[in-house]
DNA sequence: CAGGAGCGCTAGCAATGCTAGAGTTGTCGG
DNA sequence: CCGACAACTCTAGCATTGCTAGCGCTCCTG
């Protein structure tokens, strides 16, 4: 009995072993880099070994994504206890937020932008992703106003993500990054 | 004399040709759908003859984001005029940029997600786009208060096209998409 | 009408995600 | 201690992708 449970054991360090792969392979050079064949090479196995511990591709991805939402999560978090004052910790957040993409690029486009089959807004979503969303939502409760909080969270996390993603695509000029972001934040703060 | 231009009219009627017909082809089966040999097909002639036009699969896209984004500006320009109200004026222009992503995705994919090598926001993007772009722009003025508009604008248009493809990514419920988009709107319109 | 230049097509390359079937390894009953 | 069996991994290959080389046809020019 004993060596069945060794062999799931190697079975699990194997797959952390691909996933972390995966993600460094990503980090380092892109998604585009991640082909089954390189990532294969990584982990010193062959190709089909992936396909034993995972559907494809895209569900590798989707492991990935679900660690780096818990680095997110520990990031934004921070940003939100470091300061008392509730607009400065709005502030704060959004700006670890749009810090996390612009250093973890493929983390970022694995989580948010590639197309992943992850449960995101339902109860099934991911703890981590639930995570890091209620960080955002804890960061904007005094900002509600009259607002739905989850409404109000969703709508300035898409002003988070456009911002990255559009200038991660060469949409908006980097300079002004931080300007624009004081806007957002701005804008969804109360007046006093 | 009159021989080459004929052959230069020909030419660029079968430019124009691809264009559409790759634009087809994308409305009505999605960017993954449209292959080199697809399209080839489509035109009825060979694959080689694309690379006499364009660089590239890249190229070709770009054209039809040029294109696409014109009927954008269209439909931003007839959303802004509908109303003397500044105030509907912007939720006008926000309701009609997310219905045409919703309406029309592989447009609004190749102009804002995929395709890269188009100059934004510079004084060399293309005339279609500086107009969208405009459109916004006008229907942000009169809520600009002390706010840069040029950063105003594209902190607007980033909440905007985070809605949509958080949205349509699966990232966001579709359910609360329009009380998402008046928050976004309330937000950046003055307070009276 | 012959020569030549332009131009489109056939065929093929390298790389991708994924899979079938062979072959090897290691485990357990006798 | 041995032989059969089962689990597992690897080699090899498929279909598809974007893109390109080089042949061969067509059609203008002198």
């Amino acid at each position: 009995m004993s060596i069945q449970a060794r062999r799931e054991r190697e079975r699990a360090e194997r797959e952390r072993l691909i996933i972390t792969a995966a993600r460094t392979l990503a980090e380092a050079e892109g998604w585009e880099a991640v082909t089954t064949r390189r990532l294969a090479e990584r982990v010193e196995y062959s190709q089909p070994v992936l396909y034993s511990h995972f559907k494809g591709k895209d569900a590798i991805m989707a492991a990935v994504a679900v660690e780096g939402c818990a680095d997110l999560a520990v990031d934004l978090r921070a940003a939100r206890t470091s300061t008392d004052d509730p607009r400065q910790a709005l502030a704060a957040v959004g700006a670890a937020y749009a810090a996390f993409a612009e250093r973890r690029p493929a983390l970022y486009d694995v989580i948010f932008s590639l197309a992943v089959d992850l449960p995101f807004a339902t109860p099934e979503a991911p703890a981590p992703l639930q995570a890091a969303f209620g960080e955002l939502s804890q960061a904007l409760e005094p900002q509600a106003g009259d607002d739905d909080l989850g409404l109000l969270t969703e709508t300035f996390w898409s002003g988070l993500h456009g911002l990255v993603t559009l200038m991660r695509g060469g949409r908006l000029p980097r300079e002004a990054h931080d300007r624009r972001l004081a806007i957002l934040v701005d804008r969804f703060s109360q007046r006093p």
